[in-house]
DNA sequence: GAAGATTGAAACATCAATCTTT
DNA sequence: AAAGATTGATGTTTCAATCTTC
């Protein structure tokens, strides 16, 4: 029940928006679920077979090369890999005892952890690094040409803000409650 | 290291293939993965808030409605949902105690199983849906217009027959072990 | 008291092994 | 023996609670 199949309720000429997706949204909609779900999938199981690594960890290791200092505070890691906090301690768990990555304390502010890519884990990402993006571009952009990339960059992005304008609403704000 | 940073081995007029993805590639891919990330965050912690359902089983309800007598083989149904046999015997038994689903054998082979919708289960998915197709008609269909989705569906589908193409590579035929 | 990170408990997915039916 | 489904063991993620530092 996310068809028509049902009598599509197109009240005249008045136009209330249709509540179920047309064939071709279905379509589309499907596709986007479909590609992505088999694509990470495929991508995971090539970094595992060449050089036993996991997609996610792969991810930890890609932002860590790319910060100041090789190096980034727990929860700023967190955010951009759109994990919690406690996922990524346990992810980091992994990495640390695999001599990939290591905690230090952060000297400004001592509450905080700094995961710090090692020289280890600098190898181990260029060592997989060249397969990895040889997929991600097998799959990915060889299919298509340039143009077609662009414009489907742009039409995520405008998703995306339709997404970002309404965060948070989920999320009560935590307004502690008045006593009047 | 996805990215160029280094030195990029445009080695000439031989033109050799990238090994790194060009800026605004990289920007294509991040905002895939990113969007497709926190888009399904967003429609399960909807449809939990809402109906108190997940994202995954909801899922389950829709491909059992659409098929034959709202009953699939668990094979069958487990390709469709993407995740392994394993997976979806787990899944069903969370809905096979909340009573919107039932296990049915199946007459023609008795080795098979049935998942069968039930009248509740109809009655959930009825209840949910509403909420949830606004919901993505709001966050990918409404953002832009409908050139854009189509294209987008036309590049998706062309990107999943590469991955397509190659399946199965990955999976060692099972050749038994010859005793020479 | 609030922020940053970690931990225990619970939810959910996978692989390998098992059991039933063909 | 092979196919279909389930189960046991294991790994990963999240929420809620905790602990440390500001």
């Amino acid at each position: 029940v996310t068809q028509q199949g049902d009598s599509p309720p197109d009240g005249g000429p008045d136009a209330a928006p249709p509540i179920w997706l047309s064939e071709s949204e279905q379509q589309a909609w499907r596709i986007m679920v479909a590609f992505h779900t088999r694509l990470m999938a495929r991508l995971d199981a090539e970094l595992q077979a060449s050089e036993s690594m996991s997609l996610r960890d792969y991810e930890v290791l890609v932002h860590l090369s790319e910060a100041e200092g090789s190096a980034l505070r727990m929860a700023e890691l967190a955010q951009r890999l759109f994990v919690t906090p406690s996922g990524l301690t346990r992810r980091l768990d992994g990495l640390v005892r695999s001599g990939l990555v290591r905690r230090q304390v952060c000297h400004q502010d001592r509450r905080g952890t700094l995961a710090v890519l090692t020289p280890k884990g600098r190898a181990a990402l260029e060592r997989a690094a060249p397969a990895h993006v040889a997929s991600v571009r097998r799959y990915v952009f060889d299919p298509v040409d340039a143009r077609q990339t662009q414009q489907m960059a742009t039409t995520l992005q405008a998703m995306y803000t339709a997404l970002d304008a309404t965060a948070g609403s989920e999320r009560v704000p935590a307004v502690p409650p008045e006593d009047d």
